[in-house]
Parts: structure tokens; C-alpha cells; sequence
DNA sequence: GTGAAAGCGCTAACAC
DNA sequence: GTGTTAGCGCTTTCAC
């Protein structure tokens, strides 16, 4: 079915059926009933590929993404998506499983389909990424790492502000030897930035920073095990785990070694991953905005496609106080 | 940039370009390596939506799901981007959030959109979805419920098998009051199928269908609360719980009320959300093949395009022992 | 081996 | 008010 069809079966010219679809410029009433009543009857819908051809937007906004069987990220895609569908965008997707060549390749892809825009879920930006971009000249917003000195529009979250509360809460409670198990810091946001916090606050509290009080694990609840055994010879009273998961590795830990939480050992992660309120113990944790973060970056995309103008938005945090933190 | 300017450089004409382009016909060599390079350097990439507008296929896939911040939706989701990406397919992302009306709509942009495909994942299939389905002509398959006597492809997991298995595992521990917290019927598989399971299995060994033993929630944790109140006035040693979440609740409920798990009470759940692993107790469910199914519905679709074949798949499930059922 | 030209389905001047 | 027509960026006969 085309645009031509309908205008031999309505005995008018294709001119005349454009009117009608898109209300524009005039159509005499019984001409416009006539035509949208076979438009009704055959069923048909005009190609928006042959419309794009003619326009220069597509209303098609490009996502980037590692996964989606994430809670976290399934919220910043939830928070995307309702944006864009609120202001007549479709989101193409595309899950790179946090693989560089992939990346890149989708990057291309969006400009084959000439996306208007790309919003860029990441835990890295590389120089190449960006330089990319600005050869494709798609405007873009990346989510969850600063995008700023690159000149590029970003949506983040403050996750040294987050960690560095979340480390004065624990010293506010009375604790001094604070075990930290972060991640890789090539993750700038949760792996730099979280770590930054933790140590900026001992240093204004002025505890000694004990670099053995410093594991690293990877984003893997399992991944926890051989740190905590390090860790647990220090002795600390509290521990601060840069994530959730991480959190729960770590009682799990520590439930099966014998320590009650939060009695012998307090400890708090950072996500509040939906996990951390059901959990036994219910667990102390940072609350990010992701729901939020995605649907900022769409509107920050949206304005961006309107005045060119980029931004940075810096999103809230709030610290959740539960049952796995003792007070000394 | 397009196809004509890149000619103009290389001083040759359009369809040589697109002869390099797509690696058809003849070129003479030289020729090749001048064009390659004048792409290069340009960055030209060329546009889909011109190229679509000549073949018959977009190599689009639109994919309808209800919400994307579920670990359960989101690996099925995985899945199907999976198998889509190594055909060469891009996936169209429409969030529904169950709304029906949202859902018909999607299927129209689609249209539009002109989709070779649709992927959805469903939890109720309605008679206008499925004859718009028709009328538009869009190849579809469905997951998560049973699409047959619509004569459309669908993968969908043995909901019925699963819940029957664990109810005689219930059996087999000892278990004769069962309690059982489904959902509404109008999700079929999860309501319907599930419960279906847990009666038939009773049948089958001879033990009495208590109604009072048997009560709904909705997916949401806190809303097993009233139903735990009733169902504890009947003394129940096990309770069946459709899902993860909804057992956890009831684990929760069990603990608050001084019950002991699984001492004084087994708890089961089904789907494996990957909570079930690390909760404490850890959780006796069912897992679901979520991914696998995504990917399988990738696979159908892709076969549906090739052949036109429909077909009916039927994913396998396991009973996943571990820590919150005890035997009598 | 390469180019000219038609045409994919639509929109938007422009003419009437 | 409505129709004619050019053209969006590409592919693909068909000539040469």
C-alpha cells in the first residue's frame, strides 16, 4: 500500500492524501472524508523510511548500552525511553556488553540509520569514542561518567559526594577502621570517584589512611571472597562496599565466617539496587537516581537537538539509613 | 555527505560508488582504491533510510516489552538483541509499561517504521492485538505466553510442568498443607498455567484442594501481606509462591511473624531472579530459561523471515534445591 | 568496466 | 482547494 494507491482509490491526486495525513494546507471537508475513509479501510500507514528521505530528522534516537539484565540499567533505559516517547522519538538499541569494537561499530550503525541523536549508558569514555561522535557530528549524552572535558553533554552522578557521606556517616557512628572494596578505577565514576570520597573523608577526619584497608574486587558478587579474606585480618569495624552486590558478597562473607552484621562488623554498599531493602539484614546504602538520570539525559538530549546548547547535570543521592550499620 | 558528492570527488559516477560500496559488479581496481579512499578520509557513510526505500527490508526488528527495569525482562531482552545483532538485524525498543493502548500504538509506529519483525513479550494477548498484527502483515512471535490458537510463533517456558514439579517435590518432602500465592489468571502463563500446575499436582497424589489454602497477590512484594494473614490461620507447612519476589515477601512476612524458615515453614518460589541465590535463607525455586528464550524467539523470527513457517517452542526449566524447604 | 537514468514513497513548492 | 512536479539518497537495469 502507498501514498499513490490511496490516491487512485479517493479519485484525488497524492498531493491531496498528504494533506489529509499530515493536516496541513486545506482539503475540503467531504474530499478529507472521503480519503481518510480508505485510509481507514485498507489499513494503510505512510512509510516514515520515505519520509525521513524528504526531512532531515529521523525522530530516531540511538542508545548505547552494556546490558539490559541489570536492575540499575534497566532503570536508566526505563527513564530514557519514557522521555523519548513523551516528545515522539523511537529508541534503537544497542547492547555492546561493554565490548570497545562494538561500541564503535554501533556508533556507525546509528549514523547509517542517521539517528537525530545517541544517548551513551557508559562506564568508559575513551578519546576514540568521542572523536567519533564529533566526525558523525551526532549530538550525544552520555550517562554515568563525565563527558565534560570532552566537551560533550553528560548526565552524572556524584559519587564522590555519596562516598565521601556514606564514609562520615560510618566515622559519625563511632568506626575508625573502615574497610573499602571498590572497583577497577578505569571506571572513573564507581571505581575513581567513590574511592576519591572515601579517602577525602578519613583525611578530614583525620584518619590515617591504611592502604590494606583498600581491596578491589570486580563487579561480581563472588568476586568478594579473597579480598574480604585480606581484609578481615585488619580487623575493621566497618566496611564500605562501592556497590550493592559488592555489600552482600560481603556479609555473605561474613555470616559464613562466623560475624554477626551488624554486631561484629558494620557494612553499607552503594546502589540500592532494590536488593539492599530486602535483605536480611536490611541494608544501609546509598539511593542514586537512575530512573531519573535516563530521563534527564533525554530531555538534556531534546534540548540539545532544539539550541545546540550542551550541559552538564549533577544528579542527587540520598543516603538510606537500615539495619547493617552498628553505632560504636 | 552523500553518494553524489563522493562521486564528484573521486570524478567517477554514483552507481561506481555504489558498486564499491556494497562490493557488487565490476571496478577496476585503481578505480576501488580511489573511491575507498575518498571515503575514508570523508567519513561517508551511506544512508540506510535511502537505501531502504529501494529494498524491500529495513533489517529492523521492533521488540515490545512491558518495562526494561526487571532482571527477568531485561535477560530475555538480552537474549533477543543478542541473535538479532549477529544476523545483522537492529533492534526498535518499544516500552509499553502494559498498557494496551500504548501497545496497539507501537504496533502502528512499527508499521510505519516498516519493521521486518516483531518480537513481543507479553503477558496477555488480546484479539485486536492480534488481528492488527494481521492486517499490517508484520511477522511476529511471541514470548511468555501461548500465541498457537492465534496461529502465531511463540516461545514459551512450561509454566504448567514447572509448578507442577515443585508441587510434588512439596509432596515428596512430606507436604500435605501447601499454601499457594499466584496471581490474576488473566496472565495466563503466571497465573493461569502456574496454578493449574500446583492443582493437578495435588489431584494426582490424592490431597484435597483446599480454596482457603490457596491466594493471589500481584507481583509487587508488599502485597502478600493480607494474603499471609489468612493463609497462616490454616497452618500451612509450605507455601508455593509464583514467584521469587512474592516469596520473598512471604519469607519476610514468615520471619516478622517469628516463624522460622524453613523450620517452621518451607518456602518456595519460582523464576531464580538471581535473588534467590543470595537471599537468606537461600530460596528452593524454579529457573526459568529467560535468556535462552529470548534468544530462541531471535532465532524463530529469523525463520519466520526465511521460511514463513510459524512455530510453537517450549523452553525447559529446573528445580533448583537449596536452602528453604525442609522435609517433614 | 563504467555511466545515464528510472524509480523506491513521500513532501512541498508552485501553478492553476 | 487541488494537481503537477521535482527531488530526497540510494540501487539497478540497460547501454555503451
Amino acid at each position: 500500500m502507498t501514498i499513490k494507491e490511496i490516491a487512485k482509490l479517493a479519485g484525488v491526486s497524492t498531493s491531496t492524501v498528504s494533506r489529509v495525513l499530515n493536516d496541513s494546507g486545506y482539503v475540503k471537508h467531504d474530499v478529507r472524508k472521503r480519503v481518510e475513509k480508505i485510509i481507514d479501510d485498507t489499513g494503510y500507514l505512510p512509510s516514515d523510511t520515505a519520509k525521513d528521505l524528504k526531512k532531515k530528522n529521523t525522530k530516531l534516537i540511538g542508545i548505547i548500552i552494556p546490558k539490559l539484565s541489570s536492575k540499575t540499567i534497566g532503570l536508566v533505559a526505563d527513564g530514557i525511553t519514557k522521555v523519548l516517547d513523551e516528545n515522539g522519538y523511537s529508541s534503537l538499541l544497542a547492547k555492546t556488553g561493554l565490548d570497545f569494537e562494538r561500541e564503535m561499530e554501533f556508533i556507525k550503525i546509528f549514523k547509517q540509520k542517521r539517528v537525530d541523536g545517541i544517548i551513551f549508558v557508559a562506564t568508559q569514555i575513551s578519546e576514540e569514542h568521542v572523536n567519533l561522535l564529533k566526525k558523525m557530528k551526532i549530538p550525544t549524552v552520555f550517562i554515568g561518567q563525565d563527558a565534560g572535558r570532552y566537551n560533550f553533554s553528560c548526565v552524572v552522578h556524584n559519587d564522590y559526594g555519596a562516598t565521601k557521606e556514606m564514609t562520615n556517616y560510618l566515622v559519625k557512628k563511632g568506626h575508625k577502621k573502615i574497610g573499602f572494596i571498590g572497583v577497577d578505577e578505569i571506571d572513573v565514576a564507581v571505581g575513581y570517584e567513590r574511592k576519591r570520597g572515601y579517602i577525602d573523608a578519613l583525611c578530614e577526619s583525620e584518619i590515617e589512611i591504611d592502604e590494606e584497608l583498600i581491596t578491589m574486587g570486580n563487579f561480581e558478587i563472588s568476586s568478594v571472597d579473597l579480598s574480604m579474606k585480606n581484609l578481615m585480618e585488619k580487623t575493621p569495624t566497618a566496611i564500605l562496599a562501592v556497590t550493592d552486590n559488592l555489600a552482600i558478597g560481603v556479609i555473605n562473607y561474613l555470616l559464613k565466617n562466623g560475624y554477626r552484621v551488624p554486631e561484629d562488623v558494620s557494612v553499607v554498599g552503594e546502589g540500592d539496587s532494590g536488593i539492599a531493602e530486602i535483605y536480611n539484614p536490611r541494608l544501609t546504602t546509598i539511593r542514586y537516581q537512575y530512573l531519573e538520570s535516563g530521563e534527564e539525559a533525554g530531555r538534556v538530549l531534546m534540548r540539545i537537538l532544539d539550541t545546540g546548547k550542551i550541559e552538564k547535570k549533577i544528579m542527587n543521592y540520598k543516603l538510606v539509613e537500615r539495619e547493617s550499620v552498628i553505632k560504636l
